[in-house]
RNA sequence: GUACCUAUAGCUCAACGGCAGAGCGCUUGUCUGUGGAACAAGAGGUUCCGGGUUCGAAACCCGGUAGGUACCCCA
């Protein structure tokens, strides 16, 4: 054993410790029960896609795909996103499944970005997306599990700014910037909030965008009121231009939909900046958004008519959300917004070399009662034991003294307040449930 | 991909170019069946890596790597 490897991982990549997994299970779970309160039905997909399959619609993104090639030299990629995954699955199996198509997938991405707060090379979403349905109402029910999700994660303060991409189309021909250099000035719009007015004014001024144009984009986007107050206005503004109308329209559909399904008005709000710099929206896009810390967005999403027509030849309608876990648990961390155990253990048995064959009787009932037992494999004192437990965040445990047993009794201690009770083998496992059940419903 | 900041014990951080330290944590003991407090003792270092300047480098210079931040973009 002379020479040692160095154990390093790649920039942007990251070892999940248990406690951080825990938390990451939780906030994962709680996004699949809204998913499956929905009616989304489970999907996986490769992480390696041949490279034709991921660029198709990528634009700029490209750059930041990891691109190699295998052993047969053919060109690999590995998935940028879920999205363009579900369009090629879509096209492969459309006679296995039924339209509309809902199906969530919860899984990891790959960017070769630069890592930041919130930013990571290997990074999860958690994707529900409804293929089949042209109509608004899928679009609202998208963001009505949106919102859900991040009330069911204790993000409650995040909000689903919502837009639409012909309405920035507008936007770039009312500002006389040309069709295929419209993302520039999409890319300019969104910077508002980062920015500032006169900044984005001057942007729009060096994309070539003239005086009263500028002004006239910047009258529409930093105006603030209700939905209502800003559909009107945009409606007056742009509603001469075709792109305008369609959009302001598809708009007002939405919000009347997601009233419709009862989403909470302070869940949503038309933010008519918001840009999204995904090349395949064709419809609606929303945003979810927390003030702090400022990592950006939480999640997004929109319409994407046209992305299976590239694997298909006949365009098949599609909308949907993507949440990132990363930047949730960024901002579940940053305020303590869920209650998290350290440990998956709920009772924690000491081991006493004497009683060891009756202890290990006692664990497998209380396992079989569903209740999570650490067996103590230490041959330490029972205070280092305990000790241990505690540090591991075990909230109780189980001393099977020998006097206890002798009597068919057990100990039963409160790690966190040091409360020690003897009780009956018997009724072990009622009392412990008990507990457990207590303690669950303090902590929510 | 560009720019700036940072890297010293497990963690948080000190140390004028002159012996590498503190707090917390950890181990052991005071304590024979019970942790957390107190006290005492102890372990723990390639000062990120490589080169250079210097009698002498944790410190100064160059390169690399990693982390952070701002752009770009984005979950």
């Amino acid at each position: 054993m002379s020479g040692s490897r160095k154990p390093q991982i790649l920039k942007g990549f990251r070892d999940y410790l248990p406690e951080q997994m825990l938390l990451r299970q939780e906030v994962m779970q709680r996004i699949r029960r809204v998913f499956e309160s929905h009616g989304f039905e489970p999907l996986d997909t490769p992480v390696l896609e041949y490279m034709e399959i991921l660029t198709g619609k990528a634009g700029e993104n490209e750059k930041l795909m990891y691109h190699f090639q295998d052993a047969g030299e053919r060109e690999i990629g590995l998935r940028y996103d879920l999205t363009v995954p579900l369009a090629r699955f879509v096209a492969m199996h459309q006679n296995d499944i039924a339209l509309p198509f809902k199906r969530y997938h919860i899984a990891p991405v790959w960017r070769a970005e630069k890592p930041q707060r919130g930013r990571f090379r290997e990074f999860w979403q958690c994707d529900a997306d409804i293929v089949g349905i042209e109509s608004t109402l899928a679009d609202a029910e998208a963001v009505s599990t949106f919102v859900d999700a991040y009330r069911a994660i204790g993000l409650t303060n995040a909000v689903v700014a919502i837009n639409h991409r012909k309405l920035l189309e507008a936007l770039a021909l009312m500002a006389g910037v040309p069709g295929d250099r419209a993302a520039g000035v999409f890319r300019i719009i969104d910077k508002l909030d980062k920015i500032g007015a006169d900044k984005v004014r001057t942007e729009l001024l060096d994309f070539g965008a003239s005086e009263t144009a500028a002004d006239a984009v910047l009258r529409i986007i930093t105006t603030r009121g209700t939905n209502d107050d800003l559909l009107d206005l945009a409606e007056s503004e742009l509603g001469g231009i075709e792109q305008g109308r369609i959009a302001i329209n598809e708009l007002r559909s939405l919000v009347k939909h997601l009233q419709a399904l009862g989403v909470p008005a302070d869940g949503y709000r038309i933010d008519l900046a918001l840009a999204r710099g995904i090349d395949y929206y064709t419809g609606p896009v929303w945003e979810a958004q927390v003030e702090e810390p400022k990592i950006g967005s939480v999640g997004g999403g929109g319409r994407y008519d046209g992305l299976v027509g590239t694997f298909l030849g006949r365009d098949i309608p599609a909308t949907g959300i993507s949440l990132g876990i990363e930047r949730i648990v960024e901002v579940i961390q940053e305020f303590d917004l869920l209650p998290t155990s350290r440990s998956t253990a709920q009772v924690a048995m000491v081991n006493i070399e004497e009683t060891i064959s009756q202890a290990g009787e006692i664990a497998r009932e209380l396992r079989a009662a569903g209740i999570n037992i650490d067996q103590s494999l230490s041959s330490k004192s029972i205070g280092q034991q305990l000790k241990y437990a505690d540090r591991r965040g075990i909230p109780y445990a189980l001393i099977p003294g020998t006097e206890e047993l002798a009597n068919n009794q057990i100990s039963l201690k409160n790690l966190s307040t040091g409360d020690q009770i003897t009780i009956d083998r018997d009724l072990a496992i009622g009392k412990i449930q008990q507990l457990l059940n207590d303690q669950k419903g303090d902590s929510e």
